[in-house]
DNA sequence: TCGTATTGTGTACGTTTGTACACCAATACA
DNA sequence: TGTATTGGTGTACAAACGTACACAATACGA
């Protein structure tokens, strides 16, 4: 159970912080995953869940809104992550986008907690979170767009477009992760129906992306 | 002021009611716009926003879920108002997609505190909301690739795939609703870039869904 | 016209909340 | 080894919460 990495007893002082720090957040998360939305929890829940006195939350965050950055701050570093396995997992195989589609559907099932943090805060109560979580989309679309470039799809898109093309990308994923955290478990039918449903939708933007040329459009 | 028809001493009691529980709705609505949660949001919060006292909420709604339901069925009235507004306005114009943007931005400025609550309680924090807003803008897909038929676009397309790119069109067109909404105003040249950001997208779609037929997408 | 049902008010209660303060045990550093 | 810092605890309090109950005013059906 305890590795020899984790054992409190033998972890320096900022170890062990680190360690209640992110039992907070880790509990804020759980909080939300009983359909809660983040702007309605409070200090003391949070701390309660996470298994220490109301007090000692003030050790590791200002109020709730400070504790929701550093939520933020993992949605970075999971988007940073799928991109990473995404990459490592499809290299331009036929078939590519079920494939990727069923990469991303594993990976949100596997991150439920986060991914259910970023749909719904993504265009929640808080601002600031809003506005933070936005600006780490952005990253995550502006790297999906260089790895575009890198293997050579679109050549003849230019960079504006090309992300243009991935904000869309994006946002489709995006809009999917409700959908697929929503799924009641164990419906094969279901769920086989939302994902062929979610690959025709990307297999038509790619299709217009291919066709997509600066002016080609404009009659449309 | 106060018109003849809503004059308060000259209504019955059932239009009284309807008043006051249309006043509760508004505040909700406008508690939201201050950038709350719905779910954060307490009953005796909304009474006194909307000028009465605690238990006067109980003559409507059962609780804030219940009022909830109430929202989304305004949700259900304004995207078919929208529909219809779109229908009449720009009937197979040329530069038909930015003309349809126009209405759209436009149709979500007027329509502000509602549109914050669809983005934000779409895939927010109450299951019965979610759904329940998901099933209106299910309708309104349905609706949209029924007057796609209508209008003679995409005469080869089988049902199901037209309802497929109608999923991908409101998925868009949703996503750019809280980026509207979050726009600083008098802003005007981040207001066009966002705009033309989001015209490209809708045309890529367009052109893929040009492209599309049953069986041409399997390679890629 | 009178009794009744309905809408909104006032008071009240037990819970839960955010946060302040004093405190303790244990780590880190001199 | 002694001392200061730090992470976590216990107690406390005013404020806000949901909700129950009794009540007032009035529109409505008889």
């Amino acid at each position: 159970m305890a590795s020899a990495t984790t054992r409190k007893d033998t972890l320096s002082r900022t170890e062990r912080k680190d360690l209640t720090r992110n039992s907070l957040l880790q509990a804020a998360l759980h909080l939300m995953g009983e359909g809660r939305s983040f702007t309605s929890l409070g200090i003391r829940e949070i701390a309660r869940e996470a298994g220490m006195v109301p007090n000692a939350f003030y050790r590791h965050f200002r109020n709730t809104d400070d504790l929701g950055l550093g939520l933020v701050e993992e949605v970075g570093i999971t988007l940073r992550r799928l991109l990473r396995e995404a990459r490592q997992a499809d290299v331009a195989l036929d078939d590519m986008v079920r494939r990727s589609v069923g990469v991303y559907h594993q990976y949100v099932l596997n991150n439920r907690l986060l991914f259910l943090f970023i749909s719904s805060e993504r265009s929640g109560g808080s601002r600031i979170l809003r506005l933070a979580i936005r600006n780490d989309v952005s990253h995550f679309t502006h790297e999906m767009a260089q790895d575009f470039r890198r293997l050579g799809v679109y050549k003849d898109l230019s960079t504006s477009s090309l992300q243009m093309i991935c904000g869309l990308i994006v946002t489709t994923m995006l809009a999917a992760a409700p959908e697929i955290l929503d799924l009641p478990p164990e419906q094969p039918l279901l769920e086989a129906e939302m994902t062929e449903n979610f690959v025709q939708q990307l297999q038509v933007v790619l299709l217009g992306a291919a066709q997509w040329t600066e002016k080609a459009q404009r009659k449309i």
